[in-house]
DNA sequence: TTTAATGCAAAGTGTTTGCACTATA
DNA sequence: TATAGTGCAAACACTTTGCATTAAA
């Protein structure tokens, strides 16, 4: 069993849910995946040993609730990834606007940098600011090499 | 007349689209709020004039592919908000997980930071990076003071 | 006059909920 | 054994689509 596991049991047993076959099912996938899983995605993944796709939505909002996983909006569409409890703190995204993919960006020094920021923003605010979702947009390298052949972009020039 | 609009009526009709007055009355009402509308919020405002909710969302569509306008996603809901081409190239939102409030935060220093970050990350990657949507997570100032006397928050403790 | 855009309703997709049943603590 | 959790299906909410009609260029 993977031993990410055990802390997530714990947490969960705490606050008094019971760690079931269906949430310990759930919960390895995203922690082998180690990066954004669709719910879709998720509940294919599962769905062999008959867990209900209501289960996996009513089971990814309570490891949400709980902070060991994070949902990301985009497009309409909801993504988990586990949450980092130390080292990293945030996780950048960069989504591009031709093919839409979602793609991880692992730089540990931007992350210090937007963290940096964030404390400012919250001594200038009464804000108290726990986490960041960043989604980076813009066009990744296999779409920017087929630009040059591809007019079917609107012309904008305000 | 906007005179915000003139611009946005160019680019529509330079790139094809015809200028109705459904494009108009929708387009007003984004400008107007200068803030995030939920599609809802933005029908609720044009439907007395016979416009359909279709119309809508291929007319928000239309506007986002045009760069008119940025598409908010969270928490399963879309929000629109219009895109300042000058000055401020982009916009920091803060969320409350206590009360989902959303909150604009205008702090023209920490948008240039994080502008910063972003040329390093593309200097860094073979990306290229048009905007930023930035999502900030935590605590708003009201349910920060009914936090005393709250017990609901799950103990997390990891 | 041509054809993009619209309104409406129906269909599609993603998410939540009610309820009888199951399995954990 | 008490009750949180589950699977299923039905309900719900948001979004898209087909089509006849309207109106912008």
């Amino acid at each position: 069993m993977n031993k990410e596991i055990t802390p997530c049991r714990d947490l969960l047993e705490r606050n008094g849910y019971r760690f079931t076959a269906q949430k310990q099912r759930i919960l390895e996938e995203i922690l082998i995946a180690n990066t954004h899983l669709s719910v879709k995605e998720i509940y294919e993944r599962v769905k062999e040993k008959h867990i209900g796709i209501a289960t996996v939505y009513r089971n990814l909002k309570c490891f949400e609730t709980l902070g060991i996983v994070k949902e990301i909006n985009e497009n309409g569409m909801r993504y988990y990834e586990k949450r980092i409890y130390s080292g990293q703190p945030l996780h950048i995204h960069f989504k591009c606007f031709i093919c839409n993919c979602i793609i991880d960006i692992d730089d540990y020094t931007s992350d210090l940098e937007y963290l940096k920021i964030n404390r400012k923003i919250e001594e200038n605010s009464q804000l108290e600011i726990h986490d960041a979702n960043i989604m980076l947009i813009g066009i990744c390298p296999k779409c920017r090499e087929d630009k040059e052949k591809c007019q079917g972009q609107p012309n904008i020039d305000v």
